[in-house]
DNA sequence: TTGATTTATTTAAAAGTTTCGATGTTTAAA
DNA sequence: TTTAAACATCGAAACTTTTAAATAAATCAA
């Protein structure tokens, strides 16, 4: 288990703006970068940042469509959290 | 799920000395406050205000023996995380 | 009670984060 | 080939976090 890992996906989820941008994803299973917006009342170079945080720790999934940013979940990540935390439980 | 609570309980992990505390304590199952000076290269103020952000955020147990304050990691917790992980994967 | 030990608090400096406006880059559409 | 759209980068201000020295508070031991 890489603690690094750990620790930067903490640090990625431990934000509201960017832990309801993962929330919202998850509901919706992908999402462009544009529309969260509306999501946040955040500025556009803002989301972009913290969607970059999101993106390098491992916590989403990027792939850009032409000019779009298409976001996921990355589940793997996901399951390697809930495998950490249930080794500590 | 309170997302609060997350958010609380990443932003205690999302950092290295205080996920190198946690990962410490869980595998000693409990610990004073004093024996991590040793751990971590730390000042004793440091130390205590690393263990106060783990501890009000409910990652971690803390019971006052006399002077020694012992900590263990909060499982209920923990189960809490993993629990919200495996929902997103 | 005095002295030592353990943890907490205060204060302040240094480092890091968040935010947005302005601007750049890339791609698609007209 | 212009123009527009989507996202990224830069630069700077405001704010927060991390850190340790100094000091306080609480508890134990002699």
């Amino acid at each position: 288990m890489d603690l690094g890992l750990i620790e930067k996906a903490a640090n990625a989820i431990a934000d509201k703006h960017r832990l309801s941008i993962l929330m919202e994803i998850a509901k919706k299973g992908s999402m462009a970068c544009g529309d969260m917006c509306g999501l946040c009342c955040l500025s556009q170079p803002t989301i972009s940042h913290h969607v970059k945080i999101l993106t390098d720790s491992g916590v989403l999934n990027a792939t850009k469509n032409g000019r779009v940013l298409e976001l996921t979940v990355n589940k793997e990540m996901m399951k390697q959290l809930s495998m950490f935390f249930l080794k500590l439980s």
